[in-house]
Formats: structure tokens, C-alpha cells, sequence
DNA sequence: TTATTGACGGGTA
DNA sequence: GTACCCGCCAATA
């Protein structure tokens, strides 16, 4: 990271967007899941999403960022061929104890890790 | 410099 | 219910 900020408008995010979707992922408990929109709503970036997916692809080199908590709205493991192998993502889900069939995750909606209302800032 | 793509999501047809 | 289009911000070609 480096020198370089980016951002055009850095009040409006109180902080990096980066930085602060990497500490949300941080919070997701084990065993539960979140979402790229999610993350990028709960910042304010409705909309954003992308952006959190590429908020990941940075944090591959944090060690404590959990980026295999966070898949696309349907539940489905777009990610995981960032992982260092295809089914990388899914034994690191399964390891959490969430159950991963066909790339989707398995009662998605009831492992949904909303931070919005977890966190409930 | 501009154009295209990308670990997405929502609204519209 | 599925399909397509637009928008978000950043990085790459």
C-alpha cells in the first residue's frame, strides 16, 4: 500500500474504502457468511460492490482477512478461483463448519452474516 | 489519454 | 421465473 491515496474524496469514506470493508470481513465469526453488497451497504457504497470484491483481492496478502466468508448475494462461491486452489475456498468454509455444495453455500440465508445489523452502527 | 474488465447488485423487460 | 442493462470505483491494456 503504499504512498498513494486514491481516493478522490477521502472524508466521505471517513477512511479507506480498502482498509475498512478488510475490517469488517475481520469481524464475520466462524461459521457464518457475508456478502460483497452487504459489506459495500454497510459502508455506504450501496452500490459498490465490485469494489469490495476487489477490496479482496488485496487483502490476499493480509493474514487475517477471511475472504472466504464473503461470497456473491445468491450464495455462490464466486471467489474461489482466487484461492490458492479451486476447492481452496470451499474446504476453508467447510473448516468453519459451513456446509458448501455445488460452489453455493448450504442454508445460506441462515449463516448470512449481516454486518448492517450485527454490527448495527 | 481512453476503453475494457472485474471475487457484484439491483432494477427493469 | 430468467435475461439483460446500468452503475459503482479501481486497475490494467
Amino acid at each position: 500500500m503504499s504512498s498513494k491515496h486514491t481516493s478522490k474524496d477521502p472524508l466521505a469514506q471517513g477512511r479507506h474504502f480498502f482498509e475498512d470493508v478488510w475490517d469488517v470481513v475481520r469481524q464475520v465469526p466462524r461459521g457464518r457468511v457475508t456478502t460483497y453488497g452487504a459489506i459495500a451497504g454497510y459502508l455506504g457504497s450501496r452500490m459498490s460492490a465490485r469494489m469490495v470484491g476487489w477490496a479482496m483481492n488485496a487483502a490476499h496478502a493480509l493474514p487475517d482477512v477471511p475472504a472466504q466468508r464473503v461470497v456473491n448475494r445468491n450464495g455462490m462461491l464466486s471467489g474461489k478461483a482466487h484461492f490458492g486452489s479451486p476447492t481452496r475456498m470451499q474446504e476453508l468454509l467447510e473448516s468453519d463448519g459451513v456446509i458448501v455444495e455445488h460452489d453455493q453455500v448450504s442454508d445460506f440465508a441462515r449463516l448470512f452474516w449481516d454486518p448492517a445489523v450485527e454490527l448495527a452502527l
